[in-house]
Parts: C-alpha cells; sequence; structure tokens
RNA sequence: GAGGCUAUAGUUCAACGGAUAGAAUAAAUCCCUUCUAAGGAUUAGAUGACAGUUCGAUUCUGUCUAGCCUCACCA
C-alpha cells in the first residue's frame, strides 16, 4: 500500500536525525487541497530537535528517498508536511475497483486469525425490538468487514431461552388459561406470548403469591419438570421460528446457535472447580469472585440456591466458544454498556481460569440503547417497538413516497433502517423518532442506491466498455478518483476501530461526490478519450457502492 | 457513596491532537426539449461552564453543571 510506504520512507528519512522518539502520523487532510496524504511529524518534533518545526520538515523532505508513486511533496505553514499521489496511481485503482479487485489490506491482528462475532441475541418468549435490530446490524456488518480484511470470521448468536423472563411468560400462559395449541401463524404466537410476558411481569411486580409461583416455574425450567417443559419446549420453538425469519429477512446468518439452557450444568462445574482453585469463593450462601483485588465489582456465579447465575453459565459458554471451533484469536461481543462490569468481571475470571487461552482475547463492544424520545423502552409496559413493524413501517412509507414495487421497496426499507443504525457510531444512544431517525432521503440508504442505480443506468446506456480509459482527468475526475481510492483504507480503519459508520459515511460522501459530478458532466455525449474515463469512474463508483454497502450487510437493487 | 459513559446548528448526527468544525433535516429561491429530479445549486445557524497541558484542543487532564448506566444472588 501507498500509504504504508510513505510512513517507511518518512522513517528512514527520519533516522538521519539519529535516534528520534516520535510516532509517524500519516493520515488523508480534510481539505484535499492539502494533497492526499499529510503528516505532523516535524511540528511533533520540535522540542526534541530544538528547531523550527519548518526546517525540520524540509530537512526530512529532502532526505526521503525518491519514488515513482509520488508527484508532489510540499512543505507547508507551521510544518505540515503533504504529499500528491500520482495520478495513474488513482487510475489503476479505479480500474480494478472496476472490476471488483479491492485488494483490502489485512487487519492489524493480522492474516488469516480466527475472530468469532457474537451478536444479537435475543432472548425467547420476548420481542426481537429495535435495539436487537441495531445489535444484528453492527454484529452482521463486523462479521462483514473483519472478514474483508483477511479473517477468518464465525457469526455466533447467544439466545436467553431459560431464566426469571420466561418464568414469568409461562406463568402468564398458564394464568390465562388459555388454549395455547390454538394458535396457528407465527403471528398470532408472537403476540401472545409477548402479551403474557407483560402480564407475568405485572403479576411478577403486583403480586407476592404470582412472585413465588413464577420464582417455582423457573426452578421447574432448570429441573426440567414435565409439568412445565412441553410448554416451555413449544412456546421456546415459536420464538425461534419467529427470529429465524428476522434473521432472514435481514440477511444474517450464523454458524452457531448457542442457547443459555446448554450451560446451565457445565456452568455449575466449571464455577465448583474454580472454587477449589480459589479464583471463585463462598460468601453468604453463594459462590462469587471477589472482584475487589482487581479493582472490579463483585459478583455471583452461583446463586445461594444452587444455580448458576448469567456469570456461572457465561464460563461454559466461553469454553466452549473458544473449543468448538479450533483455537480462536478474538471473540467480539457486541452488547450494551450496562453489561460492562459484567465482562469485565467473566472476562477477568476466564483469565483467572486459564490466561492461555483467554487473556487478551475477549472484546466487549458496547452498542448503545434504543431509547424512545417518551422514555426507555420496555416489555414490562408494553412499549416495545417490534423490529418488524418498523420495517414495515418504512415499507410502507417507501411505496406511499415513490412508486415501485413491492420487492424493491421491502429491500429498501431494511436497508434503510439497518444503514439508519449504521451511519451513527456504536456507543451514541439513540433516542428513536420514526419519522426522524429512519431516513429514506438525505444521507439515506436509498440515496446511495439510488446513486448505484444511476451508475447502472447509465453504463447500460454505453457502447463501448470503460476497459481503455487513459488519463487525461479535469478536476472534477481527479477528485473522485481520489476518493475512489480510499476507499481501501476506509475498510481497514472501520475494522481497526470497529465503526462501520466509517464506510457509511464514506459511502455518502462518495455518493454526494459524484451526483454532483453527474449533475456538471455529462458522461455520455463526451468527446471519446473523457467519456472513457468518465465511464470508468462511473463503473467504479457502482462497484465501491455495492461492495461498501454488502460489508454493512446491505443488499442494493439494480432498478428504482 | 464508588465507578463508567455522554454533552457540537432548532432537531438528528460527523470530525487518528491538526489546516476554514462537516452533513442531513426543517425554510426560501432556482435547475427536467439534457445520461433515473429518490437528484443538483444558492442563502442562515453550533463545540455545556471554567481552568490546565500543547506550536495547535470538539478531541487529552482537572473541577463544575446536566443526563444515562452499573455496583451480590435478573438476564
Amino acid at each position: 500500500m501507498v500509504k504504508d510506504k510513505i510512513v517507511e520512507n518518512l522513517f528512514l528519512s527520519l533516522k538521519k536525525f539519529g535516534h528520534l522518539d516520535a510516532e509517524i502520523d500519516l493520515q488523508p487532510p480534510t481539505n484535499s487541497a492539502h494533497g492526499d496524504y499529510s503528516t505532523s511529524v516535524a511540528l511533533k518534533l520540535t522540542k526534541q530537535l530544538k528547531k523550527n518545526p519548518m526546517e525540520i520538515a524540509e530537512e526530512i523532505k529532502k532526505n526521503l528517498p525518491k519514488t515513482d508513486f509520488i508527484e508532489k511533496i510540499e512543505v507547508v505553514k507551521p510544518g505540515f508536511i503533504n504529499f500528491w499521489i500520482s495520478d495513474d496511481y488513482f487510475l489503476d485503482y479505479a480500474r480494478k475497483a472496476s472490476e471488483e479487485k479491492f485488494d483490502f489490506p489485512a487487519f492489524h491482528l493480522g492474516k488469516n486469525k480466527k475472530i468469532m462475532v457474537e451478536f444479537a441475541h435475543p432472548n425467547t418468549h420476548k420481542l426481537f425490538h429495535i435495539g436487537h435490530l441495531r445489535n444484528i446490524s453492527t454484529g452482521e456488518a463486523i462479521v462483514r468487514i473483519f472478514s474483508a480484511v483477511g479473517n477468518k470470521v464465525v457469526p455466533v448468536n447467544y439466545q436467553g431461552d431459560v431464566g426469571l423472563h420466561i418464568a414469568k411468560c409461562l406463568y402468564g400462559i398458564r394464568q390465562s388459561g388459555a388454549d395455547w395449541k390454538k394458535f396457528k401463524t407465527p403471528k398470532e404466537k408472537i403476540e401472545f406470548i409477548g402479551k403474557m410476558y407483560t402480564e407475568g411481569t405485572q403479576a411478577y411486580e403486583k403480586n407476592e403469591k404470582a412472585k413465588e409461583e413464577i420464582l417455582e416455574i423457573n426452578e421447574m425450567i432448570y429441573n426440567e419438570s414435565p409439568e412445565i417443559i412441553p410448554l416451555w419446549k413449544e412456546t421456546r420453538q415459536w420464538s425461534l421460528d419467529y427470529f429465524g425469519e428476522v434473521y432472514k429477512r435481514v440477511s444474517s446468518r450464523f454458524d452457531r446457535f448457542y442457547f443459555e439452557s446448554e450451560f446451565y450444568k457445565r456452568g455449575l462445574e466449571i464455577c465448583k472447580k474454580a472454587l477449589n482453585d480459589g479464583v471463585l469463593e463462598k460468601s453468604q450462601g453463594a459462590i462469587v469472585f471477589n472482584g475487589k483485588k482487581y479493582g472490579l465489582d463483585t459478583r455471583v456465579f452461583i446463586n445461594s440456591k444452587g444455580f448458576p447465575t448469567y456469570e456461572g453459565k457465561e464460563l461454559a459458554l466461553a469454553e466452549k466458544e473458544f473449543s468448538e471451533f479450533g483455537e480462536l484469536d478474538h471473540n467480539i461481543h457486541v452488547v450494551t454498556p450496562e453489561q460492562t462490569s459484567f465482562f469485565k468481571v467473566t472476562f477477568k475470571v476466564q483469565e483467572l481460569l486459564d490466561g492461555k487461552k483467554y487473556k487478551n482475547k475477549q472484546y466487549h463492544l458496547i452498542y448503545e440503547w434504543v431509547k424512545l424520545k417518551t422514555g426507555k423502552m420496555s416489555s414490562r409496559e408494553g412499549n416495545v417497538i417490534e423490529g418488524n413493524w418498523l420495517i414495515d413501517q418504512i415499507k410502507e412509507k417507501i411505496l406511499k413516497q415513490f412508486k415501485g414495487d413491492e420487492k424493491t421497496a421491502e429491500t429498501l426499507a431494511v436497508a434503510s433502517v439497518k444503514y439508519s443504525f449504521l451511519k451513527q457510531g456504536t456507543d451514541s444512544p439513540i433516542a428513536f423518532d420514526i419519522d426522524e431517525s429512519v431516513a429514506v432521503d438525505g444521507n439515506s440508504a436509498p440515496y446511495l442506491i439510488y446513486t448505484y442505480v444511476r451508475c447502472q443506468s447509465v453504463l447500460k446506456k454505453a457502447s463501448v466498455s470503460p476497459d481503455t480509459a487513459v488519463i487525461d482527468a479535469g478536476v472534477d475526475e481527479l477528485n473522485i478518483l481520489r476518493k475512489l481510492y480510499q476507499f481501501s483504507e476506509v475498510v481497514l480503519k472501520a475494522a481497526e476501530n470497529y465503526s462501520p459508520s466509517l464506510i457509511a459515511n464514506y459511502l455518502y460522501e462518495l455518493s454526494s461526490q459524484f451526483n454532483l459530478f453527474y449533475q456538471k458532466n455529462p458522461i455520455l455525449k463526451a468527446e471519446e478519450k473523457t467519456r472513457e474515463l468518465r465511464l470508468l469512474i462511473t463503473k467504479a463508483t457502482a462497484k465501491v457502492i455495492k461492495k461498501g454497502l454488502e460489508l454493512l450487510g446491505i443488499i442494493t437493487v439494480e432498478k428504482m
């Protein structure tokens, strides 16, 4: 990569100053008038060298090895060194991009690493809400981005199918006396258990007797009591079928579905062993990890009734995750921030149990909540926005606002929702508002896809293939070529920062640049040489948008 | 009480410690005999407060203010 080579050259140049302690930064400047890459090393060295930064910069420039891909180097104002890459290089990149050869640089963890991404994790017997939608959009993008930069990625999903919330739902069903076998369609089933969950929760809070009964049901599930298991199994399957449809709708797939119920027994065993090894300790009838020694919270792994908590089960989950697919180099858990304490503690315990296996490999990728403008979503109050419902609403909006077929509207609706979540960083909470939060114009998926469709339409009308384009670029052409060239680096950066939004924002910038270009410059009616170059740009833009969206888990359409 | 996260235009979001803080949206006006107008152009608006570190701070540090989250038997 050109970037690496420039950094290397800077390094060589700096050697002539003797031993220096400086990080070499090199980025594309925000203003393209400052070149394709810029470094501020000279400014950073002023103190060490006790010299004027401009002088240092000049000297660095003088000592740089000669290269063919750099057209111009300038030393500017306070002491920046700016680099211009040669036009041929950009043209070359565009040509490759138009053939869908992107050559994404390898992620810094190294080539061919095995990375697990654990995401989605909805709980059965509950709705798949817009928060899950944000999670699954993020997780899916992370999977694809990390694959693109040369890793073997294993997407998995950990679904909660035991626990109090399920006991609440089953309690609701038993209380209602409803004939749960009468429900036919998935929608009926889901609505039913959703309602039952809300009722069970309310009973749990208001009614002491109900609370006791729910706790009893919870134990019955753990003990696999035949009295409750058929109902549990049936309703659990309803949820899983429904989740399966959602995964399909948003094009996510998983190599493995883990269930909390799988880890109950093994969790107990591991915790008991950890107790013997002195990693966990007894306290008030429970088995806990005393985090104080490490500046962490103390958390319960086995409660005083002898059941493993979420923490206890997590140890068994990790054991399986780190063995089932061979050795893992990295495990990314896409989970909300309130579980920070939980992960810090369980990661620590894992490290103490088997440092070689777990240390520095577990990573909690925090994605923030989707709240409602009116407050937090809560199934208890029944004011949860369901994922499918949201997509349906957007789909309707698209059909109403634009003419088009149902299938296109479906693709665009899913794209709009996913993109709305992804264009925003993972770390800011979203105050969700259906009119504001899911855009179908402006910086939105339909805008990007529209740009793609526009490119395709032009290309379809072109009689000559753009493969023979030579560089004869005006300013407009060159600017787009430079932008296109940044694509591979943006993808790498997105991986390094666990940040799909970088790709989303890049694609938006590229699209708006292309649309402006399109408006100003006729492509098909241009004189031959220019036309071929413009066609090449059009083709490369289309491919980059399509590929970029694909990395975000978003499907494009060919016509709209 | 302890710890963590957040604070940028009316609103929703951007900006490895870098150069003139970018967009979208809402409003007004203009551009379809011209490659898809789901597009483009023009016009206004912002770094919570106070210090500090730095050649340079939205970004780092400290204090304050406001909001959210977590801190033992839920998941």
